[in-house]
DNA sequence: AATAGTACTGAATATTTATACAGTATATTA
DNA sequence: TAATATACTGTATAAATATTCAGTACTATT
């Protein structure tokens, strides 16, 4: 996905929360009130830039014809919930979908990508129980003590995550009855699927 | 709620469907296309009908400036967040109220009525942990084992629940760090505010 | 040095749109 | 029987709105 600017990104902003509020899209004088804008056509060249990047789709001719472009994911019928099986990645195929559970994307304050049913008990002292519904944002962006969910040689795992050196990486459980996995990446292959930034428990 | 005729039905599901086709409500026009009137006055109409009886709003003077208006629960603004204090019930009043989470009533199996935000770890076996928030429903429909949000003389606390005679309650924290509660219903007063059904977690 | 993108103001305008008014007709309620 | 709500057509129009054009200025890229 194409880049914007700052400036594109209020005007973003701008229209999500208006949409929020109101229940239907602003016009250009709309947006020009709330970022204090003197003429519409500001709004309208930072509504045609966003929408040759992808982020908003514009209805020619209607009035208040925006309207935002779900990226990244597709889901508007809910997020899919996943099996963590012992063996194999989880992927986003249809076959590995337990269901799906409608909740906005950012229910976890920031955006996230699917659940993950957990099994075991290896996250215990983290509050992370059997069945627990963990929120998995796909990100590579990961700082130590972040809750990973990493997969080696196709089994995939939930662990406390901390770099030692460029080349070891250590996954450590929060339950002392396991024990921790160190990776030396000079003869492992470890791929980090994204982490946790939330949790849901049914019961 | 005002019962609705089988037109003002039609022109509600018409809007419903536009909304959600391109994220904008219908002008007037739109929904003459939709239902087949030749008159916009057809709409406007079915439109001030559907406003009167409270299922739609209408910004005046605004194009497009219809909303649903969600009716049914009285959590159409989301799902109250309310602090557990250590002192003091938990109540709906608003100065107690943190922020709203907006998922559906039915998110976990059964309907429920509030969050409420943990505080101390006495139910950390339990997997709940500090700042957690707990879906509680208020039910008096109490079984042994179950996690329920219980006060006594104005202290709340979070516990399982087990009833040992009739006129004994233990209140059980998930930690060997605290004691367990013994309620003597001869003479102490103990009100249970309903259980937990649920649980999430932002991090 | 030229081109393209960003970031605006300001004005003009064709189109979209809400909304009012004038009718007709039927069904329901007081 | 009168009043009120429903359910439309048809016309008209003021206001709302998108959109284009003409500028200015800055920045990054080729």
């Amino acid at each position: 996905m194409k880049e914007i600017t700052i400036q594109q990104n209020k005007v973003l902003d701008c229209i999500q929360e208006y949409i929020n509020k109101t229940g239907f899209p602003p016009t250009r004088a709309d947006i020009c009130r709330k970022l204090g804008f003197k003429s519409p056509n500001s709004a309208e060249t930072h509504l045609r830039a966003l929408e040759k990047k992808g982020y908003i789709t514009i209805e020619s001719g209607a009035s208040r014809g925006i309207s935002l472009v779900n990226h990244g994911n597709d889901h508007d019928n809910g997020f899919p919930i996943i099996g963590l099986v012992a063996a194999g990645s989880p992927t986003l195929a249809s076959e590995n979908i337990e269901k799906t559970v409608n909740c906005p994307a950012n229910f976890f304050g920031s955006n996230f990508d699917y659940f993950l049913r957990v099994r075991g008990l290896s996250m215990k002292d983290a509050g992370i129980m059997e069945d627990d519904l963990i929120a998995v944002k796909k990100t590579q962006d990961i700082k130590n003590g972040d809750i990973v969910i990493a997969r080696i040689e196709d089994e995939v795992t939930v662990k406390y995550f901390e770099r030692k050196s460029p080349e070891l990486i250590k996954l450590k459980p929060a339950n002392k009855d396991f024990n921790d996995i160190e990776v030396d990446l000079r003869n492992t292959e470890i791929f980090i699927e994204g982490k946790s930034i939330g949790l849901i428990r049914e019961n």
